[in-house]
RNA sequence: GGCGAGUUCGUCUAGUGGCCUAGGACACUGGCCUCUCACGUCGGUAACACGGGUUCGACUCCCGUACUCGCUACCA
């Protein structure tokens, strides 16, 4: 097994070129509860060595999703660090020391070809189909000599790496087993672009050995470049991380996850009203598990007993259904006081030109609404949308449910329980339960003949919590006012 | 085309040769609880891709086939 015994180092290394999709934002989850349960170190690593495809914004908000899903990294960009510079745009002179080693020792040659040559090339394989594909290594053998002349003379090159003709590479896939692959099926990779810039097989190399990396969880598209890496080790002579490819996260019927599918970056499940550790802990589930039947767990019992040999190889579905349930849970679990914060958020524009000062609303009474609520909802945006009627009167009440519930005889009952809670002098579920249940006696009906009425003239729908608890919130002065508006529309 | 990885209920998964007449969860569904809706709870439907081996015995090991995905860029 390719274990090592360096104290545990890993990283996030996203290339800021767009938003943090779920796949990047499971990639590091993995790799910071890696190093959590460990005890060693995480860092975030910017790999912005493609100058076409960078993107200022990209980066902004990766940092800021990572916060939010409260992956705090040790050392990287914001908080520093000592193996620094954390921006692979910073390290330009590094990479070329380090090639220039490379061509030194005779492990990298300059290459003249251009980029319509090498279109030639790749097109005449294709149309032959040869079995063989990639670079035709025509500069391979220019004496270091003669390339460094034609630079001088103004000629532009990149540097290749030189792979070795025969033989395999081998290496230890933490959680898939032993690869190998035929050199003679390898092609000399770019290692250094015409712009200078390394590519990302180079500038990984050299920052995870400088960076002191001993494991690199990445996805498995990595694999089919992880021998190139190797050799790219061995070139330097150093030793290589331990290589852990995590599967890729499909989307619902297969296929790749995108926008065009549904929510598929992080910023998107929070605009949506999921709650950070609800995602952390959907994501962190797909692909990997605790041993033994937990499912609901917070940040610090996944890390508890997070462990790579748990991750499984196999590519996973996205599936919202069940991250709707868990967020459901979550917010089942959440501090109330916290959903009260939430809602009061929201309710300003739930709230709007209703002339009611969602800041004055007392924050006893937001948490009173969010205990009758938390288990009924999936989503923290319901919060307000469904505690409309705790703060102003129906202004229609569901028509299915009126048929019933404003019926015959809905009036007289309603009458009676209206002049009964009249009557209270303090007005808690407890003793509304108990007007309620005198109103029963004293007309021999069952409960259920009183709430529905009384419910559907409240709150205008049908579903809810508790009556008891509903009215306590809405208050006795504004409950009997609504039992007044809606009595002449019941029989 | 070549190379590589993967393949257990619709979905996420447990399973490392006998404990599997395959377990859990989501979804779906029946009951209970109950003032409604949820929550909770008790049940139900539903899977080892296929074909060969190896073995007393295979979901588990080996080979092949099929399918899916990835790589095959001076992108990561």
């Amino acid at each position: 097994m390719s274990t090592n015994t360096r104290p545990v180092r890993v990283r996030f290394a996203p290339s800021p070129t767009g938003y943090l999709h779920v796949g990047g934002a499971r990639t590091a989850i993995y790799n910071y509860f890696y190093a959590k349960a460990m005890g060693g170190t995480f860092y975030l690593r910017i790999e912005d060595t493609d100058r076409k495809r960078y993107n200022e914004a990209a980066l902004h908000d990766l940092t800021r999703d990572m916060k939010w899903l409260g992956l705090q990294w040790d050392e990287g960009p914001e908080v520093g660090g000592d193996l620094g510079p954390y921006h692979q745009s910073e390290r330009l002179d590094i990479y070329a020391r380090e090639v220039q080693k490379l061509l030194e020792s005779g492990h990298a040659y300059y290459c003249f070809c251009t980029e319509e040559r090498l279109e030639e090339v790749r097109k005449v394989q294709e149309s032959s189909g040869q079995a063989v594909t990639g670079y035709d290594r025509q500069c391979r053998d220019l004496p270091l000599a003669d390339a460094l002349a034609r630079l001088a003379a103004g000629e532009k090159a990149v540097v290749r790496f030189k792979v070795p003709l025969e033989g395999v590479t081998r290496f230890e896939d933490q959680i898939r087993g032993p690869i190998e692959y035929q050199n003679a099926l390898l092609d000399d990779l770019v290692i250094l672009k015409r712009d200078k810039y390394p590519t990302y097989h180079l500038a990984s190399v050299v920052d995870d050995h400088y960076m002191q990396t001993s494991h690199v969880l990445r996805g498995d598209e990595w694999i089919s470049s992880t021998p190139k890496h190797v050799l790219l080790y061995s070139a330097f002579g150093w030793e290589p991380p331990v290589f852990c490819h995590l599967p890729v996260i499909l989307a619902a019927g297969g296929g790749k996850l995108s926008k065009r599918k549904g929510a598929a970056s992080v910023g998107d499940f929070r605009d949506l009203g999921y709650l950070p550790e609800a995602l952390v802990n959907f994501l962190a589930l797909l692909g990997w598990n605790p041993g033994d039947d937990r499912e609901v767990m917070t940040l610090e019992e996944m890390i508890g007993c997070f462990s790579l040999d748990r991750i499984s190889p196999k590519a996973a579905a996205f599936d919202e259904k069940k991250l709707e349930w868990m967020n459901g849970q979550h917010i089942h679990h959440k501090d109330s006081n916290w959903l009260a914060d939430y809602m009061r958020q929201d309710l300003g524009t739930v709230l709007e030109g209703s002339g009611i000062d969602v800041d004055a609303i007392p924050q006893a009474k937001l948490i009173f609404i969010c205990n009758l609520l938390k288990t009924r909802i999936h989503f923290l945006k319901e919060l307000a949308e469904s505690s409309k009627y705790f703060f102003i009167a129906p202004t229609s009440y569901d028509e299915k449910a009126k048929a019933k519930a404003f019926g015959t005889g809905s009036r007289a009952i309603t009458q009676a329980v209206r002049s009964q809670l009249a009557g209270l002098s303090l007005f808690d579920h407890k003793r509304i339960e108990q007007g309620f249940m005198d109103v029963c006696t004293q007309l021999d009906l069952k409960l259920g003949n009183l709430v529905h009425p009384i419910r559907l003239a409240v709150s205008g729908v049908a579903a809810g919590p508790g009556l008891f608890e509903l009215l306590e919130a809405v208050g006795q002065g504004e409950v009997l006012r609504r039992l007044d508006a809606a009595l002449p529309l019941m029989e």
